[in-house]
DNA sequence: GAGTGGTCTAGACCACAAT
DNA sequence: TTGTGGTCTAGACCACTCC
């Protein structure tokens, strides 16, 4: 069992410590930041690269499938690699749990609970659970602080389906989403952000002035194929952004 | 050149179509799923994983590795693989040029210039571009429609060293967004949403009644380690919220 | 058929951590 | 020293697209 006369190589090439992937990688992404290649273009084929940097066809092969997966170009099998859309202008924003939010700036969180009831939905709420009317629901108010101000008011529904215990929580605690996430794995969520003039009784639980408006975040969240919770998140516009950047 | 006694396998592996590394991934997000394996416990190395599907290592390697890019374990180098934490139930919101996004709907868009002027920056707005007074900066202020209904104001300050040709562009025709993507790279933004009542020049270009707030979005984006561009959007609550899903 | 990417192998050498 | 992951090779077979 000898032969084997070729390098093997291993650990790692030339250059620094970078890796022969890494190095093609950025080779690519100089190219196509410096214009030599431009959106649409093909990128020399494996073998073209593997060639140029004396490396085997696998190395250039994760080096392009990685790009691949943070799209910076397309692949097609059978054709070959090309430059990819450039990056849309997009802004990405993450909204967390509110409280790892509040608790990551360091701060305290509190959280007191204003209603916990359940109930058979009316057709208007079944209907946001894709479901019939009469479905049992878990239905909850609780308002979120940061240092002892009024931050948040949450007004959740949950499916009683997915969640048999979600009253017997102690919100105080940990939050419902955290109680939900443990439960019920997250399959899909879809959201909407308006800006909107808080009805009365939210206006008092924010401790708001008359006319200030609110960031509302409306989210639904689903989990083995239904409707786990559906909420509304009512900030007061003069103490809470989304912010973010990347 | 004989030998080669094995297989090399290449194409496809056992099981319907499903590449071996695939079928890995997928049985270890199933275990995870399912409760086998919870947050922070190590699952098996490479070397059992390849035994137990009878597959080499560098297979193995491909679907942990993978797992590891899409966080859903944490490899440690000398140590293990580790089922990473939760995914914190985070919501990403893509905000996107608005003319895309209109047009994406299938709907008109169309843009008016209220304001084109190029001047010398004063302290204040110097510092949003982390620049001296007096650096050169481009003033634009548009609103934009989706089928002649106004839904935004864009008002944007560009630093015209830059994007010197900007007050040569036709906004009508592509958007100032879609300008700068060209000329300056874009290698960070960052963002803030907020909602706000507007001012009255604001409320009045967006043809909106008294009272009713703006859903705004603060945007900053970084070229050539330079801030390029930082613009406010308007929007009226009641015509325009950002939603999205996942 | 020629060219391209998609996957896989059976080794190898390396860095790093724990023992 | 042992066991882990990190990288790399020089082949291989396959599926797909285009000519």
């Amino acid at each position: 069992m000898r032969t084997k006369g070729k390098t093997a190589n291993g650990g790692r090439s030339r250059k620094n410590g970078v890796p022969s992937f890494q190095q093609i990688k950025n080779h690519i992404l100089q190219g196509i930041h410096a214009g030599e290649w431009k959106e649409g273009d093909q990128i020399p084929t494996e073998a073209a690269l593997g060639r140029q940097f004396g490396v085997a066809r696998m190395t250039v092969n994760r080096a392009l499938r990685e790009l691949a997966a943070e799209q910076s170009v397309n692949r097609i099998q059978g054709v070959g690699t090309y430059v990819a859309q450039q990056k849309y202008q997009s802004t990405l924003v993450a909204i967390r749990s509110i409280a790892g939010e509040v608790r990551g700036r360091g701060h305290n969180h509190a959280c007191s609970v204003v209603l916990l009831e359940k109930l058979q939905a009316p057709a208007s709420l079944a209907q946001q659970f894709d479901a019939r009317r009469g479905i049992r629901l878990f239905h909850s108010i609780l308002v979120h602080y940061e240092n002892a101000i009024q931050i948040q008011v949450e007004d959740r529904w949950v499916n009683a389906a997915l969640a048999p215990d979600y009253l017997r929580q102690d919100f105080t605690q940990s939050t419902p989403n955290e109680y939900l996430m443990r439960v019920a794995p997250l399959q899909g969520v879809s959201y909407r952000i308006e800006a909107k003039l808080p009805p009365a009784d939210i206006r008092k639980r924010l401790a708001m002035r008359a006319g200030e408006p609110c960031l509302v975040l409306y989210r639904t969240t689903r989990s083995r194929e239904k409707v786990a919770s559906v909420a509304t998140m009512w900030h007061p516009a003069s103490r809470y952004q989304f912010t973010g950047s990347f």
